[in-house]
RNA sequence: CGGGGUGUAGCGCAGUCCGGUUAGCGCACCUGCUUUGGGAGCAGGGGGUCGGGGGUUCGAAUCCCUCCACCCCGACCA
């Protein structure tokens, strides 16, 4: 490719908007331009590394039996209201409104089913793996981090489709080492994490994450390899328990007690003995909830305990009308309305507490969760904090921002019984087909790598995802015209030898040249200038450590044979 | 949706508080000459609904009202 021909239109300066160094690389090295909130075009550079990500995924997921699909991103709105999805969607869901009964698909479960549901009669007709590479729509309520969440990316999304759970787990697992295997191919450094199914449905989902600040998940890690996303993580810190000095119950004025932090600070309570009461409202139902000490409850545990999304905290009048009391005086004595009460696993028939007494300003104290009231459910509410030891080893749990790149999901049959997508066993029974989902952002693998790989001078590619094997910078080829020979015939000589090559035979200043050829980043930099020329020699530049060499320029296709070996 | 910020040439910005020549600077762009191994120099030149609309005023980039767009934090999010 001659740079003189090629639109790679290269920023010297930093665009005001963007904040994280792959939105700010991606733009400088002319790859991609934002045209609205969370929507970008793609330039050539910028589409040839993407083309370059697609076909690594393509060719792992043929690799695992996958067969490709193109499907429609434009929907009947029908097929997503018999999977309850129109409303569990929300405003995510894009509906044309020029063309009634339409709407653009932010993922395609329902799309793979029906046509399962088309096809697939006969245990005989499974296994299945399907997918497609294909743009995705979803009105993400604040787009944000350049192509890393926008209104429309690209998608490789898979579905599974098996007569068995342990088909289905052999689907999942084959998923799992097809998206380690591209993410490796790549070059960048993941982790994989146990996730919430969140609204997808299912009963077993992870997700492949790369640590970052620009990250928007949370995630507890530890050494011992203990990875969760912290909507999940549960930590092995030992339960409250009980103290042997059973106290008898005592009602006691608390009159500028309103928090957790108050009690510990003007009575001496310990944190851990204090229960911390929460009352959410699940679909209209009250949900009393109960944490100890100033533990942070965690809205995706109790979604999926509750069995729905639709939850909030509730609001003061609610209080009043449950308890009796508002906020800081609210516990599991004498509540004025009989509410579901939930304790924290970590409270499990504890003693000792010190809880709100259902009546501003009074607490209890020498609560036992075993005597003075009935707590008929505990389950695990906390959300894991940094320090706390893992339940594998016990070592420390670090808490760290990640991106996802990938998330693979058993579905089971929420969808094949929504949709009526059956097949017969061999024994004439009907069944719905289990089904399993998985998904890669196309684009956030692209930011990812130039996240991982980059200097001050700009990106560095490495490996396959490379837009180029190597940069061609002609120096000051007007002026040397022996220069712009021997250019030419290196870029000759190595097309013919089968590289894909950039070079730069535009009538641009040295400097120039370099500053581009170090922003775009091409990992081998052929620089033929006058100066070497003279002795017969060009240089080699590794744009990853700056260390040139300079070889006989005659020798060029063998060198380059050389480091591509 | 709540909070904060920004909007002036392709990009980065000053000017706005305190209204007053023809709206400015750097980079980029065009022409010419010179230059040529880390974003060249000189000279000349082109490019603006100052985000849109309305208002106040003799006069608005500047003050007021309103709408819009974009960025950040939060909410939300497979």
């Amino acid at each position: 490719m001659r740079q003189s021909e090629y639109f790679i239109p290269t920023l010297k300066e930093i665009p005001a908007d963007a904040q994280i160094p792959s939105h700010q690389l991606l733009l400088r090295a002319g790859m991609v331009r934002q045209l609205a909130s969370g929507i970008f075009s793609f330039l050539p550079l910028g589409f040839k590394v993407l083309n370059k990500v697609i076909g690594i995924i393509r060719e792992e997921m043929n690799r695992i039996g996958g067969q490709e699909f193109l499907l429609p991103a434009l929907n009947p709105i029908e097929i997503w209201e018999q999977t309850g999805r129109v409303e569990s969607m929300g405003d995510v869901m894009f509906h044309i409104k020029n063309r009634e009964g339409l709407v653009l698909a932010p993922t395609h479960e329902e799309i793979i089913t029906v046509h399962a549901r088309q096809h697939i009669k006969s245990y005989r007709d499974m296994p299945q793996i399907w997918y497609q590479i294909q743009t995705k729509f979803r009105n993400e309520p604040r787009p944000k981090s350049g192509i890393l969440r926008g209104r429309q990316f690209i998608m490789k999304d898979a579905y599974s489709l098996d007569t068995t759970f342990e088909g289905l787990d052999e689907s999942y697992n084959k998923h799992a080492k097809a998206y380690k295997a591209i993410f490796d191919r790549c070059g960048i450094q993941f982790f994989v994490v146990g996730a919430s199914s969140g609204a997808m449905g299912g009963r077993q989902s992870q997700e492949f994450m790369v640590e970052s600040d620009s990250g928007e998940d949370t995630c507890a890690v530890a050494d011992s390899g203990y990875a969760a996303n912290i909507e999940v993580a549960v930590s092995g810190i030992p339960p409250v328990g009980r103290i042997n000095d059973n106290l008898p119950l005592e009602l006691f004025p608390t009159p500028s007690a309103k928090t957790i932090n108050d009690l510990i600070n003007q009575y001496g309570f310990p944190e851990e003995r204090c229960a911390k009461s929460v009352l959410y409202i699940a679909d209209d139902e009250p949900v009393l909830l109960f944490m100890r000490g100033n533990d942070e409850l965690n809205e995706t545990k109790l979604q999926s305990i509750l069995g729905t999304a639709n939850i909030r905290p509730a609001v003061t009048d609610e209080l009043i009308k449950y308890s009796g009391a508002d906020h800081g005086s609210i516990g599991p004595i004498n509540l004025k309305t009989k509410v579901r009460i939930i304790a924290d696993s970590l409270l499990k028939d504890a003693n000792g507490l010190i809880s709100g007494a259902n009546q501003n300003g009074y607490h209890y104290k020498n609560i036992d969760f075993t005597r003075d009231c009935t707590i008929p459910e505990y389950q695990d509410l906390r959300t894991v904090q940094a320090g706390e030891p893992c339940i594998i080893n016990g070592s420390p749990i670090r808490v760290v921002k990640a991106i996802e790149l990938g998330h693979i999901f058993k579905l089971g049959t929420k969808y094949s019984e929504a949709l009526g997508a059956n097949f017969i066993d061999s024994e004439s029974n009907e069944h719905p087909i289990i089904m399993g989902s998985y998904g890669i952002g196309a684009e956030r693998v692209l930011a990812c790598y130039i996240e991982q790989h980059n200097d001050s001078s700009g990106i560095i590619w490495e490996g396959p995802l490379s837009p180029f094997h190597a940069h061609i910078l002609g120096l000051n080829e007007s002026k040397f015209p022996e220069v712009k020979q021997i250019a030419e015939k290196i870029y000759l000589d190595l097309s013919e030898a089968g590289y894909e090559l950039l070079y730069d035979d535009r009538n641009e200043s040295p400097g120039i040249k370099f500053n581009d050829a170090d922003l775009i980043g091409i990992p081998i930099q052929i620089i033929v200038g006058n100066k070497n020329l003279v002795n017969g020699k060009v240089e080699i530049k590794s744009r990853k450590d700056g260390i040139r060499q300079l070889v006989d320029f005659t020798d060029i296709v063998s060198v380059l044979k050389g480091i591509y070996a």
